[in-house]
This record gives C-alpha cells, structure tokens and sequence, in this order.
DNA sequence: GCATGATTAGACCAATCGGTCTAGGCTTCT
DNA sequence: AGAAGCCTAGACCGATTGGTCTAATCATGC
C-alpha cells in the first residue's frame, strides 16, 4: 500500500491536462504515455478501447474535481451569490495557475474525437452531474427546486462562456467579474 | 465574371465547416481539398503557410458572418433587449440547421493546434471585432460607451455558455432562453 | 518452489498526416 | 503568334498517428 498514484491514475491525469491543452486529436498517445511513465502495453490494459476510452475517463475526473471545487465553495457559503462569487475566485486562481491557456477544464475535452455520439453523452452527462451539483446547493440556500435548477444552469453557463472570454485575453479578470455581470453591482 | 466562388473562398468555406465539427487537428487537409473540391498545389497557392493560414482565414471569415448576423438582429432593434433576442432566436435557427452538432462558429475553430500563440491572438482579435459590433450597436440605442460595452461582453458569454450547453443537449431551446437568464422574465 | 493470472514493456504495423515539388494548362499581355 | 505568370493538378515524401501482438515480469495462491 503505497500512495503511488496508480498506473490507470496516472494516466487519466496525463491525458485530462493534455486534452486540456492541445485537445484531443492535437494529443498523441506517446505523449500521454511520456507524461505519465507508462507503456503503451499497460493503456490498451486497462482501457481496453484505447484513447476514446481514456478520454472519457478523463471527462468524468475532470467532473469530478468540478464538482468538489464546487463542495468547497458552497458548503459554508451564507447564501447563493456567495457560492458563486467564491466558485468563481477558485477557479481564476486555477486558470493563473494554468497560465491562462488550457481549455475548461469541463468543456473543453470533449468534443472531436470519432464516435462523435459517445463524446457528447459523456459531456451530457459529466454537464448534468455539476449542474445537479450546484442545483442542490441552490435548494439547500433556500430556493425552490426550479428556482434552483435554473440558477445553477445560468450559473454554469456564465462561467462557461467566461472562462472561453478569459482564455483568449489571457486574463482571469473575467472570471473574477461574472457575479457582478449575473446579479448586478455587489 | 461568373458568380462561382473563388477557389480561394470554396478552401475557406470548406475549412470552416469542417473545423467547426471536428476542430482543428480532427480535420485532414483532404477532407477539405476533397469538400472544396480543390487540389493540393491551390491550398499552397493561396495560402503559402498551409493549414494553419486557413485556419485563420477561416476565423476571420466566422467572425464577420457573426458580425453579418448581429447587424441583422439589431439594425431594426427598438432596443436592446430585442436586439440580443432576434440574435438568439437567428443563431438557434441555425443551430438547429447545422444538427446541432457544431462548435459554436466563433470559439470552436480557433484554440488547438501547433502555433498556439497565433492562434490565440486571431481569436482574440475575432471577439473584439464581434464584442465592438454589438456595443456599437448598445451606444446606438441609449446606453453609454462603458454599459454598453460590458453589455456586449455579458451578451457573448452567455451566448458562448448557451451555445455550449445546447451543443451538449442536442436542444436549441437553451439558446432562445438566453435573453430571459440575462434580464429577467419578458 | 511452482503455477497462474494480472500487469508491464516495447517492437512493430498499416494508415494517415501535413507539406514539397515538378508539370501542365490557362489567361493575358505584347 | 509567342512569351510570361498565375493557378491547377496530383504524385510523392518522411514523420507521426492509433492500435496490435508477443514476451517478460510481477504478485499471489498453493
């Protein structure tokens, strides 16, 4: 028992930062396979399918980690504007961190690749998760369900389009801005 | 003079369209040569640096259909509000053209691949032109330079994020409730 | 100590990639 | 008519791609 990450861990993280970075055709498997220390005999081992299969690995991690940012952002958060505006500072300090070039982390891996279908209902479905997860803080704020769903869809499509907005100029200042843009001057 | 496009304007056509669904790297130059109908000694012709200077002139070309559509959207606009919604409601048509299963046509080009820097840059410059056109038209209607500009940002992030979600759905509905998410119920 | 299944290791492969290069039209001058 | 330059045409190239396959190594049961 050690706390070696495992040779399928280590893979899953190689490849989400660099679908993250160059997308998924622009990632080859021997750069993956470089990053993470492992031969390409242990990939088609654990994921039999190969590169389609670790990407939808990946997307599912990287929802993971989403969603517990968003844990510490709400669980102590006095009320809704307060979760986001917190979500919202985390992640500028991530996307510094990243030096401003990698894609959202959510959004961005997804989508070329073959099996096109695949792909888009493992984003469905990694999407449904972060929004299920903020809707469930909206309602424990003291909104109604709808009211809270709605919220949460608004939410993360705001952050969406602002991490794309702050990608290209290089800034987080955008990120840092999107509650005042969503429920007014604080 | 015939009406034909240029052979020039076909590679540009053709690399948009594939870009947009299979993004950057996805897309093998004979797919494109093979959609424009269009040999290999053209594409070095009328663009010496390859790929990557169709690219961009594909970005340039989006940009400035978008611009079109905007212009469109606002031209008669009695304000804001019903400027931002026709653009939704015209943007969701298309949506629903392209089997919504296209990158949103501004951001989805223009981020992976070699050369990241260039990239970058073209795409920035895209969404300024895109983000000016708006807040030009914002001024025109009553609000002042700054409001107006921090409008037309507000107004292509959440359009990016609808876009985004709606491509993940499958469902053009999330485009047209857009102007409801930023300024409230109708 | 030995056998067995899981995992690692990497040589190897056909296909495809973006890009180069030479030849052959085609147009438009003089 | 002839020459010159723009553009088309596609054969060709080395590099790289994702994927397969066999052999070695590991851990763990008896």
């Amino acid at each position: 028992m050690t706390d070696e990450p495992t040779t399928r861990d280590r893979l899953v993280q190689a490849a989400t930062r660099l679908f993250r970075q160059r997308g998924y055709d622009g990632t080859g498997l021997t750069e993956i396979l470089a990053q993470a220390g492992v031969p390409k005999g242990s990939l088609y081992h654990h994921f039999p399918d190969g590169k389609a299969d670790l990407a939808c690995a990946a997307a599912h991690w990287t929802a993971s980690e989403i969603i517990r940012v968003i844990d510490d952002s709400f669980r102590t958060a006095p009320d809704w504007r307060h979760g986001v505006t917190t979500f919202c500072y985390k992640m500028a300090k991530l996307f510094d961190i990243l030096n401003s070039a990698d894609a959202c982390p959510i959004f961005g891996l997804m989508f070329e690749g073959p099996d096109h279908e695949r792909f888009r209902a493992q984003a469905e479905q990694s999407f449904d998760r972060i929004i299920a997860a903020a809707a469930n803080y909206g309602e424990a704020l003291g909104l109604g369900p709808e009211a809270a769903l709605d919220a949460a869809e608004t939410f993360i499509i705001g952050f969406q389009g602002s991490w794309t907005l702050a990608r290209t100029r290089r800034k987080s200042d955008v990120l840092r801005g999107l509650p005042n843009r969503l429920y007014g001057p604080a």
